[in-house]
DNA sequence: TGTTCTTACCGTCTTCTGATGTTATGTTAT
DNA sequence: ATAACATAACATCAGAAGACGGTAAGAACA
């Protein structure tokens, strides 16, 4: 059984696919061979090994002879190619929901979040605007467009999010103040916003200090779930977007604790 | 007549190529109409004005109605498209020549330059190994490679030099203090090194005020030429690399005048 | 030393992006 | 209003990058 990521969307190259599958795989396992995989993905060794060896890279997995083994899951969700396959017309219509928001001339901050990358594909049509972003698929996105002042938060490179962080990130984005912030999470209760992983949540924080209005974009997965730190109040941010599959008493509790949730439409 | 840009290699895709051509077509007539560049490159009208569009995204021209008109040289000269046709071969000499300076664990600056980007190809085999730049290519690069920490210097990116600049980037340097710096100019005199523009000046200076150890690569068609700004006496870099190419009566004025100077082989 | 697992290298094949021209529609000048 | 020019939309095509497997060489384990 091909064990299937998330049924969904299929945005992902087939190689990209079959590693997501993989690390699903592995995480589920805890440990498994390459021969293993050989057999239940019908490809040559050589194909897994490399598919590991990327995985490995990304810190997904830990290669040691004989096999492989699981790294924390938090790890496995913060997976670029693991979240690019997840809830992808759900993230269209938070960005198409959100781009409204986006006046021409107006300066944009972006994190490294998928949801983010969705709206990026509607800038063209805003222009002129300036966009700071810390996540490379959108930074190089943005290189191509006209009209639009890219303004890069560099610092150390992360593969598994495919974005730069750390302190480095984090004193960039302190130099600037945007008109917006969009930003996404990986868990939200009725109350806060979760997310795995310190290092992230330095540079989310440092964005929220950064912007004057603040957009969180949730789709309706992140609602079920929690993550260890927590990153801030929902009220912190002036709007929530979630898609309209999110259940009415999902959104309801939020609302109840005072937060601004628009629902975005299909 | 096709006036070719350099004669010299071809490291380029065809439209990027015809491009450059078109360029310094431009550039040679001061201003030329989208017909005339039909006829002189053989290719539709559509994608005649695809090139120019692109040509003014980077900054080269100007486009009116009727036609272009050339923006100032020194813009067509940093403009990366036609740096990369340059010098190809001398250029991975000096990187290989340079490569002998770097050893696993230490970490390197590298500019926006063509020659510094050269460079980045070597590293896969000098690992572990830091490296931090400002270029989107060598950043694209270094993201695909493994035990190599990618220290990206964000900034306003400029579509002209396909690399990030300005005040962020100045300080994001400025916050940075590595082993080496490897960088180029657009031209050097026997006692100073030149660039024509004043932002990009700022960042390389900031380079030079962050690294231990500074190289200069050079490759001998910099010897000949001169530039607006005065970025740094050549006795501030501790080695300067040059091609084989480079006539003797070229180099030793620069010794004479207390500059250390090594000679890459082909 | 033998076995098992891993990596390196190479040739083939596929896939996919990107370049290009054509036609149609829009825009600006005169 | 009409002509010249510019852009948009679309379909086709080619080239290049990448994926993949097989074999052979290498490294770890026992």
């Amino acid at each position: 059984m091909t064990s299937d990521v998330d049924g969904d969307t299929t945005e992902l190259s087939r190689p990209a696919r079959r590693q997501a599958e993989i690390a699903a795989y592995v995480v589920e396992h805890g440990s498994v061979s390459a021969n293993d995989l050989v057999e239940a993905f019908g490809v040559s060794v050589m194909t897994v090994h490399r598919d590991l060896d990327e995985l490995e890279r990304q810190g997904v997995v830990r290669k040691y002879r004989g096999g492989v083994s699981a790294q924390p899951t938090s790890v496995f969700e913060s997976n670029v190619a693991y979240r690019l396959n997840t809830a992808q017309t759900e993230k269209t219509a938070i960005a198409r929901h959100a781009r409204a928001m986006i006046e021409p001339g107006m300066s944009v901050m972006l994190d490294d979040s998928t949801s983010a990358l969705a709206l990026v594909d509607l800038f063209e049509d805003i222009t002129p605007l300036t966009v700071a972003t810390n996540f490379l698929p959108a930074i190089t996105k943005l290189t191509a467009l006209r009209d639009i002042t890219l303004l890069a938060l560099g610092g150390i490179y992360s593969a598994t999010h495919d974005s730069f962080g750390g302190m480095p990130c984090a004193e960039a984005v302190e130099a600037l103040h945007t008109d917006l912030l969009f930003c996404s999470v990986s868990a939200v209760s009725p109350t806060h916003a979760f997310h795995q992983e310190e290092e992230i949540v330095l540079v989310k924080r440092a964005m929220l200090r950064s912007a004057k209005t603040k957009v969180l974009l949730v789709d309706h997965a992140k609602l079920q779930r929690t993550a260890l730190h927590r990153l801030a109040p929902l009220t912190d941010f002036d709007v929530v977007i979630v898609d309209e599959k999110t259940p009415q008493d999902l959104i309801q509790p939020l609302r109840d604790h005072g937060a601004t949730v628009e629902v975005a439409k299909l």
